[in-house]
Formats: structure tokens, C-alpha cells, sequence
DNA sequence: AGTTGACCTTTACGCTGCGTAAAGGTGTAT
DNA sequence: ATACACCTTTACGCAGCGTAAAGGTCAACT
């Protein structure tokens, strides 16, 4: 099989500038190049891209796939560690980044800082546990067995990196949320990411998750009036508003 | 006081190419232009600069922190949270990006490398981690910012082989560290010799070695007693014994 | 044969935040 | 007068393409 550009391109999911500017650089040069000057790519080509575009989706620089696909001698692994060792210091900055627009804001907004106990139980305070935990009654009767049980499970077991990572997807949702609410479209973009955010932050508690169970869920903040207070307490309807998205997200707005 | 760029840039620490930038896009405009054309700031300007740079080390992009400084309204808190909401999805990425590199070296490898538990267990236990860690933390301090972040960073990208290679010489050190104990002399060619191999040692997990740092964490295994039962756990007293011979190995023992 | 219309080509600016010349004017001390 | 430190503007380069612009090619339809 042959290929022109625009046919490799749409058979790996790139743009046909990137293949040109693959072969500019010298990483992905066709096969040949037919009478009228178009670049025709062979299967071999084909290959070579599928490796580019693996490297490429972890982060190394063209260069570095370049050194690593051409030269057949190369250490790939070695190569791989130099570019984690970046990523990490890399992310190392980006926390300290973080902790300092926290700060900032906090500082700003007049607060004091608070310790991860802290921000934890600030956020989600111990009745909104037990809330979830009753709703997890529910679950375990609608959608099996010992989902509560290994829901627990989970929320025991987090370690505290883990832990961090949830009280950050809770942070990222407050904020997405107060700004979906703002725009005020439930199937709005932001509305969306929000309503996806709260599936993520979700399955660090229920062990599966469901789009029932997530309708469900939205239903109940609604519903029972100290979820809606917990979600209303900066704005009033931020509950509705939170249930409404998640229910076009999960496609379950026309049953209920 | 007025300043010309160079001027004002030594006493904001920039460049002069940045105070010009700053111009051209106008984010920081000098008070005015002298006969000759030069660029003449004033004390409102060194304050303006102060602000845009506390906002850059934040890392908001400099038209974010155009609409910040020069709107008064501007609500910067709002800003901020934005800007944070940004760096939180940077670091998922990023974290998400580690893990496929994570995964593909250990496949490339075949298992060679190790995870964090692993490393350890071998040889420092766990209570010596949280010390290095913690001492870590002083040194963030002391040291500049994110040297412990690379520290950890180092570690974690350990390869079997420098693995090996840290392990051996922590045997090493060990081994020589209790002959030189017996043999009593903290200045003696033994006790010097372990403290050029703990130096060694100790550049496996910091990013950068300095004579004061490393006899700081030598007065530290005599003042923390956790260091010093680590140390004395076979020979009560090598802990005091080691610190003795790194302050003479790096000079430091006149001043402490 | 002519004309679409979908494809292909090369050239080149734009994005971010400056670093780094290059080419030339200014200010002051010697 | 000369040297030297300072100032100016203009402009390329950096990574990895996106996005025109200006123009050939190929198959199909009128």
C-alpha cells in the first residue's frame, strides 16, 4: 500500500503539516517522491510514524525521537529515564507554582492557610460523608452487592497522595462549577467538564461507577436538602444547576 | 529617583532586552523618553515592575498580567484562580505523561526498574526516608527552593544499576565507617575515607553538593535522634563519630 | 475541451518571552 | 580626539506545528 500525504495523515489521526514538517526536519522522509512532486509514503513509513507518535504522546522532543528511531544502536531506555528525570523536575516546579497561587489567593481572599486535614474537611465536612455513605445504602441495593463496602474500602485505604488527588479534583469541580455556573448553560462546556470532573472525583468513592448511579446521584443533590446546601452554600441553585449538567452528561435527562 | 533600563534592570534583576519587551508590548512604559531617545523610568515604574514580576513568578502569561495591573478593577483573585485552575490540568498531564514513561521503561526493561517501595526497602527503611525528607525540607530552606524536589526527583529515576551502585555504597560506607570507628580516629585515613564515601553517597539523592550542606546534615545524625539510632544501631556513639569526621573532611568543624 | 473541486506543492508568518547579535547614536572621562 | 560604556532600533531564533497564500495536478462531470 501507498499513500499520499492527506491518506497517512487521516490514517494516523495527524495534520499533513506535521508530516511535511516531519519530513522538513528530517524525521519522516516518503518512500519517494512521484513525478508531480508528491510525497508518496510506503508501509515502512507507516510504521515509522506509529513509533514517532507513541514517543511523541509520552513528551520527548522530535530531536530526541529522532536520535531514537534512527540510530538503531540507541539506549531508547536511557533516553526514556532523561526524559522522565525532566518531567519529574518539571512537575516538581509546577507544585511549588501551585502551593505559591495558593497562597496568593488565599492571601488575597483574606484567609489563612489551611493544613490537607484542613482543606479536606473544608470541603467535604464530615455530614457530607455520612451523606455520601447513606447514598452508598442505596447504591448497594440498586447496583449490587458490597459497592458500599468496597466504596469504604477505597476511601480507608487512600494514601496521601491519593488523597491529595481527590481534594484537588474537588478544588478543580468548586471552581468549574462556580464558573459553569456563572455562564448558566447545564450543557454548556464548562457545565460539561464539571459534570465529567464530578465522575472523576466520583469513582475515587464508588467502586464502579454507572451513568445510573451518577443520575441518580445528581437527583439526590436535589432531593435531599443537605446535599443542596452543600453545594448552594456560595450560591443558591448551584445544586440544580450541577444535577441538570450531570444528567445530560450521563444522557439520563429523558427517563427521569 | 530615575532610572535608565540598565539601571532599572540591575535593581529589578532583569534583563534590559526585558525591560524593552516590556515596552513593546506595552505592558511597563517608561515615564518618559529624554532627548536622546532613552527610556527613563520613575518610581511608579520600579513599583509596576515589582508587581509584574511577583505575578511572572506565579507563572500567568504577561497579557494576563497586562489585564491585571493596568485595569484597577480587575478582579486578580478571579485571576488567580483561573491561572490555578490551568497549572492543576498542566499537572495532570503531567502526572498522566510520568506514568505511560513510567510504564513503557519498566517494559522496555523488563522489570529492571523499581518502584519507590522496592528501592527502599533494600536498604534505608522507612523512618530514614521520612529523615531525608524532612532534612530535606531544611535544606529547601537553606539552600534554595527546590532542591529536595530534585532530590526526590533523582531518586525516583534511579535505574537498577545506580541502584546497585548506591546500595554498594552504602555497604562500603557502612563497612568502613565501623573500622574506622574502631579504629578511633576521626581524622585518621579510615574515618576520612567513609566520609568521602558518605559525600558520594549523598550525591545520589542531592542535585547538588555543597561542604555546608553536608556538614549541616552531619551535625544533624548527632542532633536528631532518629539519625542517630539509625547510625548507632550497631556501635552506640558511630553517629558522633561520623559527624566528627565529615566536619573535617569538608572544613566546616572551626565554625560549628 | 473546459470546468469544477479535491487534492498536492512551496513559502512564510504567527504563537511566547525573551536571548543574542548587528549596526549605529550618546555621554563622559581621558 | 579617542576610548569605552551606555543607549537605540531591527531582527533572527527557539518548538511544533496552525493557518493562509499562491499556485500546480488529477479525476470527474458537463
Amino acid at each position: 500500500m501507498e499513500y499520499t500525504v492527506q491518506q497517512l495523515a487521516r490514517l494516523a489521526g495527524v495534520s499533513t503539516r506535521t508530516l511535511r514538517y516531519y519530513d522538513e526536519i528530517g524525521l519522516l522522509e516518503p518512500a519517494r517522491i512521484n513525478s508531480s512532486g508528491y510525497r508518496i509514503y510506503g508501509v515502512n513509513e507507516v510504521d515509522m510514524l506509529q513509533q514517532i507518535l507513541f514517543y511523541r504522546e509520552l513528551g520527548l522532543a522530535l530531536e530526541d525521537i529522532k536520535a531514537i528511531i534512527t540510530a538503531p544502536s540507541f539506549d531508547a531506555a536511557q533516553a526514556l529515564r532523561e526524559h522522565r528525570q525532566k518531567l519529574l523536575e518539571k512537575r516538581a516546579q509546577l507544585d511549588a507554582l501551585i502551593e505559591n497561587v495558593n497562597n496568593t489567593i488565599e492571601q488575597k481572599e483574606g484567609r489563612s492557610t489551611m493544613n490537607d486535614k484542613e482543606k479536606f474537611n473544608g470541603f467535604k465536612n464530615k455530614m457530607m460523608e455520612e451523606n455520601e455513605k447513606k447514598y452508598g445504602k442505596e447504591i448497594r441495593e440498586k447496583y449490587g452487592e458490597d459497592a458500599v463496602n468496597k466504596s469504604n474500602a477505597k476511601l480507608m485505604n487512600m494514601s496521601e497522595e491519593e488523597y491529595r488527588k481527590v481534594a484537588e479534583l474537588e478544588m478543580q469541580l468548586n471552581e468549574t462549577l462556580a464558573q459553569a455556573f456563572a455562564a448558566g448553560d447545564p450543557s454548556g462546556e464548562l457545565a460539561q467538564k464539571a459534570a465529567e470532573l464530578h465522575k472523576q472525583w466520583l469513582t475515587f468513592y464508588w467502586d464502579q461507577y454507572s451513568k445510573e448511579a451518577h443520575a441518580g446521584l445528581a437527583e439526590m443533590y436535589v432531593a435531599d436538602e443537605r446535599f443542596t446546601a452543600y453545594y448552594d452554600k456560595d450560591q443558591p441553585g448551584t445544586a440544580k444547576f450541577l444535577r441538570d449538567a450531570i444528567l445530560i452528561y450521563t444522557g439520563m435527562g429523558q427517563r427521569g
